[in-house]
DNA sequence: CTCTATCTGCAAATTGTTTGCATTTACATT
DNA sequence: AATGTAAATGCAAACAATTTGCAGATAGAG
């Protein structure tokens, strides 16, 4: 709740009552969110918040690195706060939860990447797709 | 030309000039394209293909595994030929051009997984963001 | 308390993608 | 080669996610 606070003053952002409410709960859920989601809890703690506003705190939210942008291939994104830890997700196939995996296998490949590019690597994103236990059987 | 005859030989669906040229297109291109780009292209071929067509067979191509589905954070998809080589991009965050890396980290990272969520892995998709070298200096 | 730049809500525009339906076409069969 | 039919296409319209323009509201510095 103070990091909230924090946040905006580090920014420079003006803290609203909607941006307070928008990253309350990313901070809070546990899952990652699209945008419709948001915006319907958003509206449980400030009735008349809009999507358009949703969709306005993302960006900038996101632009000071708060939120990754996550796309699992169905023509939206979903967004969750970005943690200090790296970590990646695994998708089902069959009933489309996500689990988040700890650990990454991408930091060894990098000097391979550098080799092979001159590239200056910021940033990578890896969704790992499969069956999840319950889903083995009945695909 | 003759891969793309057999592989409507094969798959039972009809080969019409639409898919030829769309699978022409696909095969031919060093990058990935938008079904817009797809379209633009398809219309030199065939100047009265439409919108709707290139979606259906992209669709297509894609349930028979042909083509891979690439997010760049944009808001729309594109495409490439699933060459059985395997390969990801890193993308320029400057300029947004992408190029190929060969090589993968993910197969060594599989095991950790299945340990952590008892899921049957199918794939993966593994972007990597950066700069390029022209655009080191200038960002 | 006041002032002003910033932010919000609303409605409408955009953009990417999908759907319904009448017409056309590929191609198996004669 | 001609025919019949299921499958494919084009068009227009529907959808869904996201973005934009603008007038009014608000946070927070002074």
């Amino acid at each position: 709740m103070n990091d909230i606070k924090d946040f905006f003053a580090a920014s420079g952002c003006k803290m609203t009552k909607q941006r307070k409410a928008i990253l309350e709960i990313l901070m809070d859920s546990r899952t990652c969110l699209s945008a419709e989601e948001i915006f319907i809890k958003a509206k449980n703690i400030n009735p008349n918040i809009c999507l358009t506003t949703v969709y306005r705190t993302i960006e900038l939210l996101a632009s000071y690195r708060m939120l990754n942008k996550i796309d699992i291939g169905d023509n939206k994104y979903r967004y969750e706060i970005n943690s200090n830890t790296h970590y990646h997700h695994i998708i089902c196939m069959g009933c489309k939860k996500m689990f988040k995996v700890q650990g990454c296998p991408v930091p060894d490949f990098e000097s391979s990447i550098r080799a092979q590019t001159k590239f200056k690597i910021i940033g990578h994103r890896l969704e790992v797709y499969g069956y999840c236990p319950e889903c083995q059987g009945t695909v």
